[in-house]
This record gives C-alpha cells, structure tokens and sequence, in this order.
DNA sequence: GTCATCAGATTAGTTTTTCTAATTCGATCA
DNA sequence: TGATCGAATTAGAAAAACTAATCTGATGAC
C-alpha cells in the first residue's frame, strides 16, 4: 500500500512550475493565486522541504522543486492517457450489445455483414436474451429494446416504429381455402404470440367478430412465429419489423390491408453518459441508417 | 495544458480495482464503503464509461476498467515515487548552508575535510555571510546562526556556548611589556569588534577600570580580528569558539583567567519540517559531535 | 526620492466537495 | 425462512478548498 502524497496538491504544484507564477497556474486552473499559494505551502509542508524559492516579482523551483517536477509531470502524464484512452475508447475492439431475441433473428443478424464490412474493427458481440439489461450491473455497452422510450438515465434513439398486420404464405392464400376477407379467417389456424393478445387487438382494429380466437398454437418467440408463417402453418398477426424481410421476399404477403398501430417500437438505448463513445456512436449511426432504409 | 480527470476519483478507483471491493479500498483509505462509491460513480459518470460491475457480494471491472487500471497504477507510481525522493531526498547532492563568516573561516572550514571524509557523497555548499537567511525566500538547507536559540518555526540545535576573554601572541605576552595583571593593558594596543562593546563588558566582569577604551582599532568581522592578534598587533577579548584553534596550536595565549559569560550561543537551525531530512540530520550530527568534541 | 504597480502571503470567512450515518436492496447461505 | 453480506442511496455533517480583502516588499516610472 502506497503512501500518495496531496494529488490538487501536485496539481497546482505542476501548474505554478510550469508557469513559474502563481498567478498563471490560477488562471490555467480556474481558481485564485490564493488557492495555489495555499495548496503548495500544504505540499510543502507535508513533503518537508520548500518547492519554491518567492523571490519578488518571480517564483522559482528549489532543488527540491527540480527534483519533484519531472516525476510529477511524469507521473499526471500516464494519469491523463490512461483517461483518455477509456474516455474516448478508440473505435476498436468489443462492442457488448444486447439484443431481443425476435428481432437479432429476423433484422439485426441479416445486416450484419454490412456492420463488419463498414466497421471492421469494431468487433460486435450480441447477446440475445429477453432480459432488460441493467447497464449498471451488466458489462453491456447498448441495447436494443422494445417499448416507448421512456428509459431513464439511459440515451434512447428511434430505431423502428412499429404496426402490426396479418400475414400468411403466398400458398396458404392461394390455396384451397383463399384468404380474401377477414372472415375467410374462420377456415385458417391462427398462430398467436405468447400473450394471445395479438389477434384480439387487431380484429378490433379491423371491426371483425365472431372469430373464435382459443384456436390455434402460440410461440413465446417473434421469430419462430415468423418461421412458422413462412412454413405455412398458419395466418399470423406480424410485426412489421421482423415480417418486412420475408415480405420482401416474397416468403410472406398481407392478406389485407388493416395496420393496428401501436405507440411502441425498437430503440437503441446506451447508458447517457456513454452515448458519445466512438464505438457506439458508430453502431448508432449504421444502425439508424439502416432502419432508415429499411422504413423509407 | 493537459486535463486530468478527478484525481481523488482515479485513488479510489485503484484501491477499488486492487481489492475488488469497495468496503476494503475504503478501509484502505481510512473511509466509509459509501465515500467510495461516490468516489467511484463520479469519475465514472467523467469518464462516461461503467468501471465496475456491480454484482451482489463483489464487484468487477468491467472491460472499461481493466483497460483504465493499468495507467492509473502507473501514473500513481511515478508520483509516488517522485514525492518519495525529495521527502527523503537520498543522502547525496548539495546541502547548502548559510554560516557566519567568522565562524566559518575559524571553525567550519577547518573541520570540512573531515565532514567530506565521513560523508564523500554530501556536497556541502557554504555560504558566509552576515544576513540572516529567510528559509522560504532563499534556497538554504540550514543555516548556523548566533543568538539565543529562539527562532519561531525553526528547529535550533545548541552548537558552541559562547564566552569572552581577552587573547593575545604568546610574543606579546612575554615582550618587552609583559602582561601579567589587567592593569598592565594600559600599555597594550586593544583591538575591538566593530560594536566596540567587548572590552567594556569584560572589564567590568573583571572589576577593572580607567583603561581608555577610545584607543585601538575595530574589526567588523572576528576572523579579522584574531588574524590581527595573531599577527602580535594587540590584546583583544576573544570568543571562544573563534580563538579555540589558535590557542590550541600555541599562536595564542590568554594572559588573564577572567571570563565573560554570554546568554548567546551558536545554533544550527533548519526549517523545522526539513529537520530529519537525510542530509541535514547527517550534517547536524557530524557537527554536534565536533561541538561536543571541543568543548569537551 | 516618491508613488504606482506587481506578485505573492496572509487572514478570515464562505463555498464546494467529500464524507458519514442510517437505511434499503438483492442475493447468498445457513 | 431468516440472517448476513456488500454495495447503493439519501440527507445531513465535516472537511477541504477556495475567495475576497488586505498586507508586504521589491521594482520601475516620473
């Protein structure tokens, strides 16, 4: 265990041997020539031996103040690198981002390649879980959630406004049983999130009754909803954001036109006093551009 | 001008990271777990970057923290070190000393080689002079001053009692005036310090009067002055220590056995915090030994 | 020589920072 | 289940740092 010696104490002691005045090494600290002179006379007490020599209109080092400055300018040197270098963490090396599950699947990991291939040395490591990081707890620097922005202490950027419409396969509608109207949905299995919510919302959107919504299986997971879609195992009510790829595509289609809109959507959120570093400055900027791209 | 980040934050921070524990750094530190955490969540919040982890029965560092802790170490270190040197700046180098210059050519500067032989590694700087040197504005290390020991804020460390008596030349002496009783320096040159005070006291000690004290010449420094006794150019009333060497070789003789006792003395004094520094304790022993040695 | 000026020291009082005490929280362990 | 441990949090107390005002002593202009 060291023995420090007064840290403002050096401080002001650096500055005023650097300036060789105390009036300056004030100005450069933002305090009174009073507050160095009592700094310093404090440092030399406690290191037991005069810094500098007052001489009328000067000060100037001592030996001892010789001897001293070297090291200290030294040691505050290392002090400040090693800041600046966590301060503004060069845009290199892991990026800790945590992810939904539904959306990692169906959106982020699709785009990946492009991260890499803009930003080749950051290297991105997503963990997809459910659970809403604690960023004070848990060694994240960002993550994707979904809600309506309201995160205190943390920095929250729009990434993809949400809607909810019904999607099927091409073959499902095309088949033996077409889907043309809402009330051709009596004839299909409805494939439900895990709250069994979904359906309800929308058939009230819609103005449809009479659908007998016990039916049918539920996923716990967006994606293996949108999986089992593709694979046409039934009509689902999709989120735009993990259904758009495989709309695109032309994996999916939209039997009919009702949108229910909901006041939430996917944030990027990153604890605010770290919103600034380079590394997740940089995923926020390629992130909002692709949901730019992906929403215009 | 550089800026340092909060450097009381950096300390609490590397005691954290050393022990993995906030309540250990704080006993470390001499304060509460909860001076700590501040501590920690404030340079934290400068840095814009979590350090630690915060689990329940530890806390980590995070991949911000592994990365700070190195050149914080590192920075601590070299101050540390540099307070180390001048706190107990090594027995070597310069040790400048202010003396009187009659006690210097008479008493100091005789004995140097003898100093140099016991501490080859001390350079000692004399400077003679009859200022009284001021510790805060002139870069001396100790000083050896005449007076009564009482100097605020210095340590002072008895060197030689003083006391008067009269000296002269063995030849004068045993001349063609011999002297033999006070009365007989009727017939002698007297020679004076330049306060012209010396034989009015020591003849009043020894009950003696009608000697006319106008006579004789004045000296304004007391090496002079014993050069001139020496020299066989009168009677002078001598101090102690200035005449001990010369009475020891034979050059001098006291003629009378009368002395004239003074409350002064000869102190070596220091800034009182620079007292046990190395090199100044070195030389305030090797001179108290040789104080003790003459008048012993 | 006298006076204004300058840089720092000093003192006392104020502001800001830092710290503590008390309580809470969440997880682990008996 | 309850006890315990380590850290977070809050409000308030203590300590450190700072400021304003004044003083000092040398310098340089007039």
């Amino acid at each position: 265990m060291r023995s420090l010696p007064p840290l403002n104490g050096l401080r002001a002691f650096e500055a005023a041997a650097r300036h060789l005045s105390f009036a300056r090494a004030a100005g450069e600290l933002n305090v009174t020539p009073a507050a160095i002179s009592h700094q310093i006379k404090a440092l030399e007490a406690r290191l037991g031996t005069p810094l500098f020599r007052r001489r009328n209109r000067e000060v100037l080092l001592t030996d001892a103040g010789q001897a001293l400055l070297p090291g200290v300018r030294d040691g505050f040197d290392r002090l400040a690198a090693a800041a600046e270098r966590v301060q503004s963490r060069e845009a290199v090396g892991a990026l800790n981002v945590s992810v939904l599950p539904s959306l990692a699947a169906r959106w982020l990991v699709p785009r990946l390649a492009r991260f890499h291939a803009r930003h080749p040395d950051i290297d991105l490591r997503l963990s997809a879980t459910q659970n809403v990081v604690d960023f004070s707890r848990e060694d994240f620097d960002a993550a994707i959630r979904h809600g309506r922005g309201t995160w205190p202490g943390l920095r929250c950027d729009l990434l993809l406004r949400d809607e909810f419409f019904p999607v099927c396969s091409p073959s499902l509608r095309e088949g033996p049983l077409p889907l043309r109207t809402p009330e051709d949905l009596r004839h299909h299995v409805l494939l439900h999130d895990s709250a069994r919510e979904d359906w309800r919302l929308w058939l009230a959107a819609a103005g449809i009754g009479g659908i007998d919504l016990s039916r049918g299986p539920s996923f716990n997971d967006g994606s293996l909803l949108v999986q089992a879609v593709v694979a046409g195992q039934g009509v689902a009510v999709g989120r735009r954001a993990l259904v758009a790829g495989e709309l695109a595509a032309g994996r999916l289609v939209r039997p009919f036109d009702v949108v229910l809109p909901v006041d939430r959507a996917y944030y990027l959120v990153c604890p605010a006093a770290a919103a600034e570093r380079p590394k997740i400055a940089a995923f926020r900027a390629w992130l909002m551009a692709e949901a730019a791209e992906d929403e215009g």
